[in-house]
DNA sequence: ATCTAAATGTCAAAAATTTTACAATCTAGG
DNA sequence: CCTAGATTGTAAAATTTTTGACATTTAGAT
């Protein structure tokens, strides 16, 4: 938890004060935390395990918006504006998390401290989300899958400098999360396999070279 | 001014210190408040005119990702984490906004107050991109085109209720905003032409149903 | 060790989108 | 009034992506 940069700068005192304020809540895998719809209300601190960030598509089928791993925190924007969940959350495998209801997050929210930083925690969700709306609109795949791989590589929403060379995920789940077809996918991580970038294996994606990958991120 | 419904949320204490805390700027038609890469600072209101916010696509071409008209506030995110502009921010006619500088910022900022209505501010700004990206990653173009017709009507960033019915974009623009190409786009505004929806002009987009543009903007 | 459900590999046809190209139309400004 | 530049209409070819359809491989359970 402390690791988390933003968990980490924050002062003590209001660490504290978080960690008091919230409720433990444990899921089992597949569990779901909140869903589209549901009232307002609960900031969230990831403890244990991990949770995806998703949503219907008309026909039917599942878009993955974000993968929130342990350490992170979110659910802060129901909160503020009062207005109904956006998205489903759900649990990718058992996890514990401290739930802080809207009453205890008022009271958090008169220290001008940490008011500061939660509005410095949804300046880096605008951050990312920007990312994401640039990477869909005006990038191609190939460019979309490095920086998505990149983005799981340090765990997502966190901005963490240390980086995982293996990610377990399955092609199914990460063309959900690029909005394409797993067979589109499937094209381009066999480019970058030939290109010697990663090595693609069952659920499992390792990345070979990250500035290789970092490179193709970039440009074009 | 106070018609934007954050400002006119605002205390008046707080409505006025930030009109005392603003400097007057003014911009020509195509002059840049600020570009990508720019160092932070500067909380921005917008009194007249408009300006668009966009980025360079490697290709060379434009994205445009919105359109902020008088009245809306902007540009917080970069006095939060300090980290450079993201976007190149261009007058689309000659405006006139209200700066508030980082200090002056900071210092309101103190007010828990103000710093919940940032909160809020950032919160309304997270929920917009949230439906860019699930536009763009997993809505047909059809539904893309009613959805960013309705948010242009509505004058994008603000949430008024208010609507104008004609809409004065030219095609090459709004297929920036979408991502498309232009005779994609063409192709879409001469179907919702044929089913009565819309009334295509020269630089200029008339709604003749807004329930039915609704409509279109729900599902498929 | 074997079985099974989930995941991956691969291909061809169909559909959607971009590219390229040029004609027609509009509007502001001289 | 009339021209130049910007905007829109349109269409075929090229490219990309999705759909649909199976075969094969893998990891975990029995």
């Amino acid at each position: 938890m402390a690791l988390n940069p933003w968990f980490g700068a924050l002062s003590k005192r209001n660490q504290r004060a978080l960690l008091v304020a919230g409720e433990r809540l444990n899921l089992r895998t597949g569990e779901m935390l909140y869903r589209q719809g549901d009232a307002p209300g609960g900031f969230f601190g990831v403890v244990s395990g991990s949770f995806k960030v998703s949503t219907l598509r008309e026909d039917g089928r599942e878009g993955i918006l974000a993968v929130i791993e342990a350490g992170n925190w979110f659910g802060e924007t129901s909160l503020f504006d009062q207005l109904p969940r956006r998205h489903d959350v759900t649990a990718l495998a058992s996890a514990e998390v401290l739930v802080v209801g809207q009453s205890a997050f008022d009271a958090l929210m008169v220290s001008s401290t940490f008011a500061r930083a939660m509005g410095t925690l949804l300046s880096t969700r605008v951050r990312l989300l920007y990312g994401l709306v640039e990477d869909a609109m005006l990038r191609s795949i190939r460019t979309r899958v490095a920086r998505r791989l990149m983005a799981l590589a340090r765990g997502d929403a966190t901005l963490a400098v240390d980086c995982r060379s293996v990610i377990p995920v399955s092609q199914e789940q990460l063309a959900m999360m690029l909005g394409v077809t797993r067979q589109t996918l499937s094209k381009e991580l066999k480019a970058l396999e030939q290109e010697g970038v990663l090595q693609v294996g069952y659920c499992r994606i390792e990345i070979r070279s990250l500035s290789a990958l970092a490179l193709r991120g970039e440009l074009s």
